[in-house]
RNA sequence: GCGGGCGUAGCUCAGUUGGUUAGAGCGCGAGAUUGUGGUUCUUGAGGUCGGGGGUUCGAGACCCCUCGCUCGCCCCA
């Protein structure tokens, strides 16, 4: 390896070898079969956009934006930023193409997002994402559908381990600025004994204070004024009813007070899923409501709701995928029946049948061949088979053989 | 961005207090008289010990730097 810098794939990301490729397939299919009956089409937004886009929604002092992003100039001079998540672009999007004439509209989508990060189980520079947005209905009833949506997603990818849903309202805009003024106000009179994170953060995103991980932090936090205190009425009836709406389903929810989002352009519901089989990586879903954010774009207001979950986190704890189908591996005992062989396996792709046919090497060397492919089926081809068109088909499994017509293969052998 | 652990063949790992041509299992290739495999046996290929520099007569082992992975913090999906 000594050129092993440039053949080493950059910091954070990773080759998706036919395996892991599978295993993401998968979860994107579930997704798209689960979204169906829901009501939701795809969408997919460009890779990278102006700066702008995420520096405005995300907040320019959330930690995606301050530190995260890789943004660039591309040769025009433009400030542009490979994604760091979905809901911003699909915002971006529908304003773009005044899809709020169209409301309410129910979008997923899936692809690659890029984060400036230290690397670590479940954490990757370039990660995959699916999600959805609901745009254009600010429901109680919407929120516990889109919730709900999450669930049953997950519920169908059979997780291992257990998973939890949290769930918090952050209220709307006025109930917030009216908290975050009472946290501070309380948050500084301890500031001297709030770790070094958290007093940065009193300055930044107070709020996210509550979420702290420091002990210290949470004793001070836990005389803290609540969120509830400052919500209005309207809020908290909002939030009373999504959580009936999902006791209705029988959704088992965590009421969790100091779940806050990272992301600015949350309000109302937040709610994260989060599995005990992973680390310190451990929130697989999460999202909210940002009734705000298509407005503070330049757009029409605009409700929505939406959610993400990381693919490759999901991948960690899913279980095996079903085998893969096993192909028919077709033989031709001499060199004589080669150009045959070739026209049979042609032959039986043509009728739909996953068939491989063996080269080179004696006959044993072949049929070793066709177990290393996981063959179910040998087909095999000497001068008896060419002259008649009646093949000789063997179970590798049972070892069992018999005749069969080409074309009557496929019912045959039921493949 | 901060702190800890790790990095030896494709994979999982062993390498005694620094000492000659760096090992094993699995996997991979070839063979065991040419129309029948999965077992077994024989045999072969494959490593500049992540990379660079240093200490030493001598370094996979010690020191420094660097790259990557990993655990926690942070952040988040």
């Amino acid at each position: 390896m000594s050129d092993s810098k440039n053949l080493q794939p950059v910091r954070g990301t990773h080759d998706l070898l036919p395996e892991a490729a599978r295993v993401q397939r998968h979860v994107v299919h579930t997704l798209q079969t689960v979204t169906k009956n829901y009501g939701y089409q795809e969408i997919a937004t460009p890779m990278f956009e102006f700066t702008e886009v995420f520096a405005r929604t995300l907040g320019e002092t959330s930690d995606v934006v301050s530190k995260e992003m890789y943004s660039f100039s591309d040769r025009g001079g433009e400030s542009l930023t490979l994604r760091p998540e979905g809901t911003a672009g699909v915002a971006r999007s529908v304003i773009s193409n005044k899809l709020y004439d169209f409301l309410p509209l129910k979008y997923w989508y899936t692809g690659a997002m890029f984060r400036y990060e230290r690397p670590q189980k479940g954490r990757q520079r370039q990660f995959h994402q699916v999600g959805v947005e609901f745009l254009g209905v600010s429901t109680p009833l919407a929120d516990a559908e889109t919730i709900a949506l999450g669930w049953h997603f997950l519920q169908q990818l059979q997780l291992e381990g257990n998973l939890r849903l949290e769930i918090n309202s952050l209220g709307d805009e006025a109930s917030r600025t009216v908290y975050r003024t009472a946290l501070v106000a309380y948050l500084e009179r301890y500031k001297t004994s709030l770790s070094a994170d958290s007093q940065e953060r009193l300055l930044r995103n107070p709020l996210r204070i509550l979420d702290s991980k420091d002990a210290g932090d949470q004793e001070i936090i836990t005389g803290a004024p609540s969120l509830k205190d400052s919500m209005s009425d309207e809020a908290t009836a909002y939030f009373a009813a999504v959580q009936e709406y999902l006791s209705l389903i029988n959704i088992p929810v965590v009421v969790n007070s100091r779940l806050v989002r990272g992301l600015d352009y949350y309000s109302h519901t937040a709610f994260e899923i989060i599995s005990d089989g992973l680390g310190a990586q451990a929130t697989v879903l999460a999202g909210g409501r940002y009734d705000g954010l298509i407005e503070m774009m330049g757009g029409k207001p605009t409700a929505g709701i939406g959610w993400a979950a990381g693919i490759e986190r999901l991948a960690l704890l899913l279980p095996p995928l079903e085998a893969l189908p096993r192909p028919v591996a077709v033989i031709a005992m001499a060199d004589a029946q080669e150009q045959y062989a070739f026209t049979v396996v042609q032959n039986l792709r043509g009728q739909g049948i996953m068939a491989e046919l063996i080269t080179s090497g004696n006959v044993a060397k072949k049929f070793k061949k066709a177990n290393k492919i996981n063959a179910l089926y040998a087909v095999l081809l000497g001068e008896e088979e060419a002259a008649t068109g009646r093949l000789t088909v063997k179970n590798l499994d049972s070892g069992e053989q018999q005749k069969i017509a080409i074309e009557e293969i496929k019912k045959g052998l039921s493949l």
